[in-house]
DNA sequence: CTCTCCCT
């Protein structure tokens, strides 16, 4: 483990040092994490020995390599390691292993260095690995390795920091506090003069910024935007030196590490960074814009080191520096990791099984397995496939390896396509238009409106080329929206209905089209490329496909489903029979001939959500039973509560043709009721509640069985005679006793101490107003009658 | 408030 500031020359001299130590009789391999910057370090090696490249020493990227028989150091990328490890695992003829500017912590060369440490333990002792880094917190890592730490001094120049007096508040817009700060800077640093860069999370910000300072700034400076999507003369532009008066550069995390700006003596750093984060949830990743760390903030101050002593303003105050976090996260906590997946599958191994320095997150592994599985690269016991072997021999993504390997050479130029940025940023969603302009350009640009970068263009067209030649041999051409949805199975979209162009994607997660996109009316695409919103995607990128295609694609996972739900909304079964496609429906009718029975299970969804409704006679019959099972007897519980538990028991099987709201409002309850009670527990009912009170004259008077109940009304003098108060469910019956006239006079619930007591004082109102009717004095002698006085 | 950077 080398631990090495920036310039101090570790790229170039370390590997020419360890050859002529003769340290190893192998080659010495070392890995770079750019290609730009692998070629580079060949090329000054060679120039030191006074050799051309590919002598001894040489470099090897992707699509260009240099190297021979003599070659005793090369200098590769990152994907190039990993395939050289998994073709001869044993790594035959290499000596040494260099992990260049380690610290970056990027993907592969985590990978690379867990898959060296496990040769070099199981098959290579004598295999020497070296780690070098700039700023890492190297401890962990010479841990891992288990060997040795040696730091060294660097050479830059010393660069003076200046931070806020006081913090940004909450509500300042940091932007318009960053222009102030570039002005300060520009007059601050006259006297040192040359350019300054400017670093901002994205090309947004560097527009909007550029567009603030070129009122702002003297007119002898220059202002420059700087970033990837940039054509390449236009970033040429920003890293040449100024010709005249000041340059000042606003650039992104691009001007960090991959170039350098000559002639740069003052930074101006707004302290935040833009960085990818993978949502596992919906296989998508997105930008989120977050504080900078203290290692990047170092390395971006670093660049006004380079040519002399230089100049450092940060938009933070000094005070706020120790809450920034220490390191950027590594790409593996916060990537796709289907690649990484695909890659330990192939070496036969589980993330628990290497020495990751960070271990990838369970979450983005159960993902990445998930759509290799649906891509057909593992079998059901997650072990590769032959056709995984296959995609994971071609340099592209899994997905665009999948695609090229079933659709063949009409394949190559969308994999190339979808693997670099989109050369149409801004234009409409179509992915036909890319067609249009990587097929031709020229007659692109002369009829069509858009914005075209060359420069993508080519790249895509040379590296078309290069993966055509890797096709699997299809002969018909195909279409690129059918080629797409085999490389994105779970972003085919189904348009909802309403105005605006919102789709349901097959694997379950929503995305949405600019309303005034040329494909807003789309049933179906294949949704490429999104903002990652967890919420509801926007769709930047997307191809028209038809129904018939999907279903001819993916014949073996298209599956019929018949649904039959009570819908809350429409208040009313719907059955229906849909064709699916993971959380798309590709055709949707109605269920003509659904089972009665399919109905009757829905339609007790609808009864929970409509409410049982136990009035009128269903009303009395459940509080009859209810007071009968208050009193310890065996009956079902009808209690509301009670029944809504036990509908399958006694509702469905008397459910038929009812499916609506409307039908439930006129269905009788009663008779699924009284079929809930078998027949000696509707005698027992009977018998202790039942529904009549049957007067002395053998009238039958109907209980009344509501929350006042058991209650009767009845004239009093059709109670003459009774003397034992009579019972319901184990209690009084309440007796309402009327006048002849049907007027309320007494209520009570002791009939024998009613006649002995206050009888006597009704019967002398009772006399005066109905004279003509019987009011015995004795009324426990008396017959009953509802007649008046037989007259004289 | 339209996407940082990089690689087989």
């Amino acid at each position: 483990m080398l631990q090495a500031p920036p310039g101090t020359g570790k790229t170039t001299r370390v590997p020419l040092a360890m050859l002529q130590a003769g340290l190893t009789k192998g080659r010495i391999v070392m890995l770079e994490p750019r290609r730009l910057a692998a070629r580079a370090a060949a090329e000054r090696m060679a120039e030191t020995l006074g050799e051309k490249v590919g002598q001894t020493v040489g470099y090897r990227i992707r699509g260009d390599a240099r190297v021979s028989e003599q070659t005793r150091i090369e200098v590769v990328t990152e994907g190039i390691l990993t395939r050289m490890l998994q073709s001869d695992p044993d790594l035959p003829s290499v000596g040494a292993v260099l992990f260049d500017e380690f610290h970056e912590r990027s993907l592969n060369a985590d990978l690379g260095l867990a898959l060296c440490l496990e040769v070099a333990e199981a098959l290579r002792d004598d295999l020497i690995l070296l780690a070098m880094s700039a700023t890492l917190d190297a401890g962990p890592v010479a841990r891992l390795m288990d060997a040795p730490l040696i730091t060294s001094e660097g050479r830059a120049f010393p660069v003076e920091t200046r931070w806020l007096d006081t913090p940004l508040g909450p509500k300042a817009r940091r932007l318009d506090a960053l222009v102030d700060l570039v002005v300060r800077a520009e007059a601050e640093s006259r006297d040192i003069g040359h350019g300054i860069l400017v670093f901002l999370p994205g090309e947004g910000e560097i527009r909007r910024a550029a567009a603030q300072l070129s009122t702002r700034l003297p007119d002898n400076c220059s202002v420059l935007p700087l970033y990837g999507a940039l054509p390449f003369d236009q970033q040429r532009l920003a890293i040449q030196p100024a010709k005249q008066g000041r340059k000042v550069v606003l650039a992104t995390a691009i001007a960090e590490t991959s170039l350098t700006i000559r002639d740069v003596r003052v930074v101006v750093d707004i302290g935040q960074a833009r960085r990818a984060r993978f949502d596992p949830g919906s296989g998508m990743s997105r930008l989120v814009t977050e504080r900078v760390t203290r290692a990047e903030a170092t390395q971006r101050a670093g660049r006004a080191g380079r040519v002399a002593a230089g100049l450092c303003f940060r938009l933070w105050t000094k005070g706020e520096e120790g809450a920034l976090a220490a390191f950027p996260p590594a790409e593996i906590e916060s990537a796709d990791l289907t690649g990484l997946a695909l890659e330990l599958s192939l070496w036969g191994a589980s993330p628990q099984d290497l020495a990751f320095l960070t271990h990838p997150p369970e979450g983005a592994m159960a993902e990445a397995k998930t759509l290799l599985h649906m891509l057909g690269a593992l079998d059901a016991k997650d072990r590769i496939t032959d056709h995984g072997r296959q995609l994971a021999r071609l340099p592209l993504h899994p997905r665009l390896a999948h695609m090229l390997s079933l659709g063949g050479a009409e394949a190559a130029p969308l994999a190339a396509l979808l693997s670099e940025r989109d050369p149409l940023r801004g234009a409409p969603a179509d992915l036909s238009l890319r067609n249009e302009a990587v097929k031709d350009p020229k007659t692109f640009q002369s009829r069509r409106p858009f914005q075209l970068d060359r420069g993508t263009v080519e790249r895509i067209r040379v590296e078309g080329k290069r993966l055509r030649q890797k096709a699997g041999r299809t002969e018909d051409r195909v279409s690129w929206a059918r080629l797409a949805a085999l490389a994105y199975p779970d972003r085919i979209g189904q348009r909802r209905k309403g105005d605006m162009p919102r789709y349901v994607l097959s694997g379950g997660k929503g995305a949405v089209l600019d309303a005034g996109d040329t494909l807003a009316a789309a049933p179906f695409l294949v949704a490429l490329d999104t903002d990652g919103n967890p919420r509801e995607a926007r769709i930047r990128l997307a191809a028209q496909i038809g129904a018939s295609d999907i279903r001819d694609l993916f014949a073996g996972q298209i599956n019929r489903e018949d649904s039959c739900v009570w819908s809350k909304r429409d208040r009313r079964v719907i059955a229906r029979q849909r064709e699916v496609f993971g959380a798309i429906a590709l055709d949707e009718r109605i269920w003509k001939d659904v089972p009665a029975e399919a109905v009757a299970v829905a339609m007790l969804d609808g009864v929970r959500d409509l409410g049982l409704r136990l009035d009128g006679a269903s009303g009395r019959l459940a509080r009859r039973v209810e007071l009968v099972r208050a009193e310890g007897h065996d009956l079902p519980d009808f209690s509301e509560p009670g029944l809504l538990a036990t509908l399958e028991e006694w509702l469905l099987p008397m459910l038929t043709g009812v499916r609506s709201a409307e039908d439930w409002k006129r269905f009788d309850l009663l008779p699924a009721l009284k079929s809930a009670l078998d027949w000696s527990q509707t005698q027992l009912l009977d018998r202790l509640a039942p529904p009549h009170f049957t007067t002395p004259l053998g009238r039958k008077i109907p209980i009344n069985y509501d929350e006042h109940g058991p209650e009767i009304s009845v004239r009093l003098q059709e109670m003459f005679g009774v003397t034992q108060h009579p019972r319901v469910g184990g209690e009084a019956l309440k007796i309402n006793l009327l006048s002849p006239a049907q007027r309320p006079i007494q209520i009570t619930r002791d009939l024998p101490g009613f006649w002995a007591g206050s009888y006597a004082d009704v019967r002398k109102d009772m006399r005066a107003q109905y004279p003509k009717h019987p009011w015995p004095e004795d009324p426990t002698q008396s017959d009953p009658t509802l007649r008046a006085k037989p007259r004289k």
